[in-house]
RNA sequence: UGUGGGGUGGAGCAGCGGUAGCUCGUCGGCCUCAUAAGCCGAAGGCCGCAGGUUCGAAUCCUGCCCCCGCAUCCA
């Protein structure tokens, strides 16, 4: 056993705000932490902005401030989100530290030393106007295979070829608009792929990680690992690359290093990381991260790590994503809650206990749904734990003296509740919060039933003593929950220990204790209820309230949200030129290895029928085509679409997937124009 | 198509070889200390489908279907 732990969650990106998303991920950690803490653990808790890339730069620019303005702002901003769910870091850093860059220079140099860096000449698209390379997202041009129009630099969307950006036709940057030049420049690669062994070695440690998801990461062996591309060139947000000229670690090289620096950081001592971090040190570590996240933690991060000689994570802890109402946070529909706005209506509290209700300890979704967040959450914390603390102190607060225990009448209940805390104890620490919550509910019910069945507010009249006993061991149990119940919700441990009179109760102190645990000689203090319900109007304003503008996209920062671009008015002459054609579908087949493609053959009154491959087959069998009439686009570019060339588009209405419906011209005979 | 996860009463889940269970919700009754809380009871399931193994399968095996994520991909 070692003696320190370090518990990190995924450095959340500096360029949007915190959303109920990001919540499930540090709430169900601050529960293990907290947990570990009760217990005696020495636990560090740390977490950092990750402040560094392209996305941060620009949006700095657009809100005319430099980056490190911008992400203070940001980084102000989330510390106090997470400090108002109650998430106790010891310390919330950032990624654009001195501490940071010290370490991110200190794992590079290793690595090359051990000669796990290597370098190859990359050709790039140059913009002479920003002054910078262009990666392949920012330089547009025709596709050099189907001539479409305002492609990327790497694949055309319209025909998938894939090419480099240098075969683009008139290309230009999307940052000035100018063509660029091409320049050639050296970059810097961490050669993962020597790790092979260690990092297949490493998924199969036991505890490691879940092991279905370490058997998908095996997909990535299949493929060989690639060597990873960790330079970029300036101007660059970032930390230069030492002994290189004008080159900087790319983002995702130095963010994990945030769970390293953070330490130093915190102690404003350096060094003081190789307390957990040396790979000899008397410590553990343990990462929390979503799904999407599992590449760069489980495979490059345990290589870097390896590689500089530090130690690799003990653990790193896997979980589902939030949806709302069943489905994925979408702006569109209301349902993308930022922390803020949630805090501005209810109490943490009741999120804090609605997720750990539902957190199992696998990488399973969980869904955040309004009724089922209101319904449980007062039936369960407010109605059956809060009132039973309330009924149970109330009874009691008529002079706030206890009954002395008596071995020989009470205990019953109390040990019962005793002998579940060890269940319950290891229930949070394998993240099965909602197995820790339910074992918890029980112990309320089996309180309240003690309560209904000894009356103690009918006995009182006639034996005065025999309900004070009740109330007291009653009493013992709420007691005994200000320890159970602090890991998911400390605020209303706190509670109830004030209003017990006591400081609460550890998971430590609860080892091997006895019935009583109360002082029986200290009175009580002043009961009042708990927490009140969440009120069903609230709960709807929750959704009502207008969506914050920026998305902040968790982690994997290469792909950039689409923004939505207004339409543009198009004049009649243009869109005269589109020639919609009725036609007859006579045969449909699926496409191999797509799952929403089918290949159609149509007939538009044409000598040959057309064939057309479109993205309906989620919608439709191809039986379900076959023979019916449809809107075609007639006289759109030809495009391959998985090596079929496409030529013209079905008309459909709906959103896609499988909310989709074909567009039906009516009974009429193939070619038959539609106007 | 590949890959991982999953299909158990209205909802969320547990059970993973031996009489189908928990919480929420619904309905009925009891109580009145308490935050219109609490307690008791009821209705509601051929455990995705089809085979097989077994004395016995929700639980093991085989095949299939459906859902979700990732990959591919959606003119």
């Amino acid at each position: 056993m070692v003696s320190k732990t370090l518990v990190t969650c995924a450095l959340p990106y500096a360029n949007g705000s915190i959303h109920l998303g990001h919540m499930v991920e540090h709430i169900q950690t601050d529960i293990f932490v907290r947990y570990l803490r009760s217990r005696g653990d020495d636990v560090a808790f740390l977490c950092a902005d990750d402040t560094h890339g392209t996305a941060v730069e620009i949006s700095a620019q657009k809100k005319g401030v430099t980056p490190e303005q911008f992400i203070d702002e940001v980084w102000r901003e989330h510390r106090r989100d997470f400090h108002d769910f109650g998430i106790s870091y010891d310390f919330y850093s950032s990624t654009n530290s001195p501490e940071n860059r010290r370490y991110a220079e200190l794992i590079y140099n290793r690595a090359r030393d051990a000669g796990f860096i290597g370098s190859k000449d990359v050709e790039q698209a140059f913009d002479e106007t920003a002054g910078r390379f262009l990666a392949d997202r920012f330089i547009k041009g025709e596709c050099p295979n189907c001539g479409a129009k305002d492609q990327y630099g790497d694949a055309c969307e319209k025909c998938s070829a894939t090419y480099g950006p240098k075969e683009l036709k008139q290309p230009y940057s999307v940052l000035s608009g100018q063509p660029p030049v091409w320049k050639t420049s050296k970059h810097l690669f961490f050669r993962l792929s020597r790790h092979e062994a260690l990092l297949k070695a490493q998924l199969q440690k036991l505890g490691f990680m879940h092991p279905g998801l370490a058997a998908q990461l095996q997909q990535f062996f299949d493929k060989g690992l690639a060597d990873w591309d960790i330079s970029r060139d300036g101007p660059y947000f970032g930390f230069p690359i030492p002994g290189e000229d004008n080159k900087f670690f790319y983002v995702w090289l130095d963010a994990p290093v945030g769970y390293i620096s953070s330490v130093d950081a915190w102690k404003e001592r350096e060094g003081a990381a190789l307390d957990y971090w040396a790979a000899d040190a008397d410590a553990r570590v343990i990462h929390c991260i979503g799904k999407d996240i599992v590449y760069f933690h489980c495979l490059f991060w345990p290589s870097v790590l390896t590689v500089a000689g530090l130690k690799v994570p003990e653990r790193v802890h896997i979980h589902g994503h939030l949806t709302v109402n069943g489905e994925k946070m979408s702006k569109a529909r209301g349902t993308f809650i930022n922390a803020r706005p949630y805090l501005e209506l209810l109490d943490p509290n009741y999120l804090r206990f609605y997720f750990a209700s539902l957190l199992g300890p696998g990488p399973e979704d969980l869904d955040f749904s309004l009724t089922e967040f209101r319904q449980r959450v007062n039936a369960e914390l407010v109605n059956n734990l809060g009132n039973l603390a309330n009924r149970t102190l109330s009874l009691l607060a008529r002079d706030k003296a206890l009954a002395p225990a008596d071995e020989a009448v009470g205990g019953a209940l109390v040990r019962e509740v005793l002998g579940r805390v060890k269940e319950i104890g290891a229930a949070y620490e394998r993240f099965d919060h909602r197995a820790a919550i339910k074992a918890i509910l029980e112990v309320g019910y089996a309180a309240n039933q003690f309560l209904t069945r000894t009356e103690p507010w009918k006995v009182m009249k006639t034996d005065p003593a025999g309900a004070k006993q009740a109330l007291s061991e009653a009493a013992e149990v709420v007691y005994l929950l200000t320890a159970l119940l602090d890991p998911v919700v400390p605020q209303l441990a706190n509670k109830l220990a004030a209003q017990l009179n006591r400081p609460k109760l550890t998971f430590q102190q609860l080892e091997g204790a006895t019935y009583p645990l109360l002082d029986r000689s200290q009175p009580i203090g002043d009961p009042s209820p708990l927490i009140g319900r969440i009120e069903e109007e609230v709960v709807a304003k929750l959704v009502a309230s207008a969506p914050p503008v920026e998305v902040a996209k968790a982690a994997p920062k290469q792909k950039v949200a689409p923004v939505a671009e207004p339409v543009a008015e198009l004049d009649f002459a243009d869109f005269a030129k589109v020639s919609f054609v009725a036609g007859k579908v006579l045969a449909a087949e699926r496409v191999p290895k797509a799952d929403k493609l089918l290949k159609l053959s149509i007939d538009l009154g044409e000598a040959a029928p057309r064939t057309i491959v479109s993205g309906i087959a989620e919608a439709y069998a191809p039986e379900q085509v076959t023979g019916r009439n449809v809107v075609v686009v007639a006289n759109l570019k030809p495009r391959a679409l998985k090596g079929i060339e496409s030529q013209g588009m079905i008309l459909t209405a709906g959103k896609g997937g499988r909310e989709l419906v074909l567009l039906d011209p009516g009974p009429v005979s193939p070619g038959t124009a539609v106007k």
